[in-house]
DNA sequence: GCAAAAGTGTTCTGTCTACACCCATGA
DNA sequence: TCATGGGTGTAGACAGAACACTTTTGC
């Protein structure tokens, strides 16, 4: 990891990116927990090189802890409160232990200031990431957005207002496949729906709906081996 | 106006503002001429007190140069590019000729840093506003949406984007009555729907449109002297 | 009375919803 | 043959588009 100082990096500005996946008919959020001993849970983020871009540094940062480069990710909000400041991580830095940090004071000094997030947010399958560990992570893991722990600074509401964003998309921009393996049986697609809206819809209009959309190609039929009619597979038609 | 020092402002981050009025059946927006003798046009901007959340800076700079206080502002868009830099008013700085900053060392150390911009747009009753102008400005006007003339670095990007966010907002969020005002009638609501989305609309299905969202008072006809039928006048139900 | 603009009503159409029915599958 | 879940069809409700008609105003 590079230092901290704003010839390499810009200062008092960070991003941080919500990274949806999908599992069990339930929406995940990819949360790492500091490598400080104390329970500190953030989103992964990270900081912008003077060399670049903020959409780039979004994708790096994404990059390091998913593995995977090829995904969905969108800018959807800037978040600036006068007194957004990493008090957590700040305590920890105070208290003289050792800490994964290479340079202490640069980071105090760093990580002192008042800092603004642009927030990103990401759709991945979350059976091609495994979950990769920077310095500063103890663990990185999958959580069910429905129990997620108190996170640092605002990023609990920047998790909400992401899945608020994501629920204003999801439909319009037909952003949703980004979730499923490259195939997926109707009620799947609709299970992943009903996820991210929290709420039922009719099998029958929710099908005739998606195939109306004409992005969805019918595959071979799936045998699941119950005893019942099987399902259509279907791809989306890129 | 204070230095450009990061004590005072956060560095390499600014907040610039596509303020939005209406007048003569056309969009306008608000764009400063720089005060250096350069044709140099900007979107009013500034820059975020060490203090001060971002929301709030871009409301005071929206009050320095509307005079306005009460009006519709929302973050639309971050911009940050690697290669987002004020090159035009480096080059007026390199001149060595006077220029209305106070500090020129200091300006052009903190001009020559790229910057990050949050992108904030506003909507206003065009009457209510006398442009004012600060230190920095030439002049301060109205211009036509339609035939803005270019501005420095990505301005123009960020006016057509705030287009789009406000074509986006103006019907589900019930905004466009920021644009009027007090009272108006059917006609001029729908000839400033038509000017936002630069299309028109069938005049007796909008009214029915526009009466079913519920939101409208409607108040005593206005007689304009014309020889056809004296139109209400409406007003916004808050 | 006439032209111009405002206000309202009617029909048609496409979309969404709810209900119903049939089909394939394995036990 | 039966239960289970998948696929499709149809009727009603609703919103938007297109067309037509009436009303008000000043000359």
């Amino acid at each position: 990891m590079n230092q901290f100082n704003p010839e390499q990096y810009i200062p008092q500005l960070s991003i941080d990116s919500v990274i949806f996946g999908y599992r069990k008919k339930q929406l995940h959020v990819l949360i790492s927990k500091m490598n400080f001993g104390h329970n500190i849970y953030t989103l992964p983020g990270g900081f912008i090189s003077q060399d670049q871009g903020i959409d780039e540094a979004a994708l790096q940062i994404l990059k390091e802890r998913t593995g995977l480069k090829d995904i969905f990710l969108e800018q959807y909000k800037t978040f600036g409160p006068a007194d957004r400041k990493n008090n957590p991580i700040l305590d920890v830095l105070d208290q003289d232990k050792p800490t994964p940090m290479p340079d202490e004071q640069a980071a105090v000094e760093w990580f002192s200031k008042r800092f603004i997030s642009i927030g990103y947010y990401a759709l991945v399958d979350i059976n091609k990431v495994k979950p990769q560990k920077t310095d500063l992570d103890e663990s990185v893991d999958w959580l069910p957005i429905e129990s997620l722990p108190s996170l640092i600074m605002d990023h609990n509401q920047m998790v909400q207002e992401a899945l608020e964003t994501l629920r204003r998309n999801l439909d319009e921009k037909l952003i949703g496949f980004n979730l499923l393996p490259e195939t997926f049986t109707m009620r799947e697609l609709q299970e992943l729906y009903e996820a991210v809206y929290d709420k039922a819809f009719a099998r029958n209009n929710f099908q005739k709906k998606m195939l109306s959309l004409e992005v969805l190609e019918r595959l071979e039929k799936k045998f699941t081996g119950a005893a019942n009619k099987a399902p259509y597979l279907y791809r989306f038609r890129r």
